[in-house]
DNA sequence: AAGTGGTCTAGACCACTTC
DNA sequence: AAGTGGTCTAGACCACTTC
């Protein structure tokens, strides 16, 4: 049996072309993770369950996960079940850090905080965050080192209604960890835009090196479940003994 | 009907772990790939007509040019057919060109050759192209512009017995077309390894800049669908105009 | 009208994990 | 032994393209 008019009313999509079943399976899915209603790293029902839930078959249901599977949404293991992603340091280190030591080796560095402050966005964090006049933002500087070398100076602009009290909290090294746990914001995807620049005085300082040395900044958006943009960070890389990886297939 | 065991004997995969019969009906089709069967932009055979031949399901046919889809490998058009992915222009821009205008717009580069030279392997190409000892390489030298303003300096290097007589050949602005088009050589992935740099003497007179100048280096290693080294390529790019694009989800 | 890939179902069995 | 996701089949029907 066929139900795809019933869910398509249900999601409240009328004829805007053909969407199969198990898209609105999977919308629904999202939405039921964007709500919380399964926590990172908790199991969701058996695909059985679900497709008895939703009243479509078991393949369809498989389908959907499948391909929130292959958005990294969702982890699944034979014999255990499907779970919710985490975005713990080992995920993190693996789908966005794309900085590499020249040996091969990934090392997730260390943070410092530098600076902190909240103020009203400037236009340029309106563009980027797509907020409305007059919001705030929570301005973040970070030095991140490897081996207790420095490598990165990282400026970065968070909505301050997203993340209520974040100024006020210690900080760790991992910060898409902190949005999933603390404030229920999943970041889904990314992207950046590479350049080199020459190092400016003041990052200079921050790094340890001469102004005028090299570096590749990198222009990173982050954006939520939802395609909303959720974290604007601009890194200044010292690429000595490192390299950013990218695997185009 | 499950003819596993019979494929797996075909493949010659005794006992390897569990490969499952959709695994083997994609290597097989691979495997044709790669020995020319088909040409690129040809149509493969249908799925009932594969299915039929391959004494599988049409299920398992599908799922192995899904995967194949997947992997940039064919291209699926529904109502028409399944083809052997094309190296055009359009495929390699967005597939493995991340170099993008800051107003967002992407434009292929036109390439002048500055030079070209036969000669034996060096140490560093041995290591990188896995070549046997006294392999001789083709190294070519171009300039790449965008509306006429140098941005791209690039030395790259490949394997001379893979690709004979290319040295004496025009060469196009799209190289991955004339490898697959001449040489049935398909480059299916690549590996990109960025760095910010200073511009040495040399490439800054090739783009007209100052020495010093900072640029990125881009070290790119393209692999076959055998995944064996099809060419070497190292850009300095000036990116005052541009950014690498890199999306990450 | 005929042919292609795309979706959906139902059911059998397999690989793997947990108890 | 029981439960999970993974594979495979067979068949119906749909969306889309071509003739």
């Amino acid at each position: 049996m066929n139900e795809s008019k019933e869910l398509a009313e249900v999601a409240g999509a009328e004829s805007l072309g053909f969407r199969p079943l198990y898209r609105q399976v999977r919308d629904r899915l999202i939405r039921r993770l964007v709500d919380g209603v399964w926590a990172p790293g908790e199991p969701l029902p058996s695909e059985i369950q679900l497709a008895a839930e939703l009243g479509v078959s078991q393949g369809t249901v498989r389908k959907a996960l499948d391909a929130m599977a292959a958005e990294n949404l969702v982890v699944r293991r034979q014999g255990r079940g499907t779970f919710v992603a985490r975005h713990d340091e080992e995920r993190i280190m693996f789908q966005f850090f794309k900085l590499v030591g020249d040996d091969g080796r990934r090392t997730f560095p260390q943070s410092r905080v530098l600076g902190l402050s909240v103020a009203k966005a400037n236009a340029a964090e309106r563009a980027t965050l797509k907020l409305a006049k007059d919001t705030r933002v929570i301005r973040i500087r970070r030095l991140r080192s490897i081996d207790g070398a420095p490598v990165i100076v990282e400026n970065i602009a968070l909505p301050e209604p997203m993340f209520p009290g974040l100024a006020a909290m210690e900080l760790p090294n991992n910060l898409y960890g902190l949005y999933a746990m603390r404030f229920g914001v999943t970041v889904a995807s990314t992207r950046e835009q590479l350049k080199a620049v020459s190092v400016c005085e003041t990052d200079a300082k921050a790094l340890s090196t001469e102004a005028g040395a090299p570096a590749l900044k990198i222009d990173r958006l982050a954006l939520s479940l939802e395609r909303q943009p959720v974290e604007w960070r601009v890194s200044v890389c010292l690429t000595d003994k490192l390299h950013y990886l990218s695997e185009l297939r």
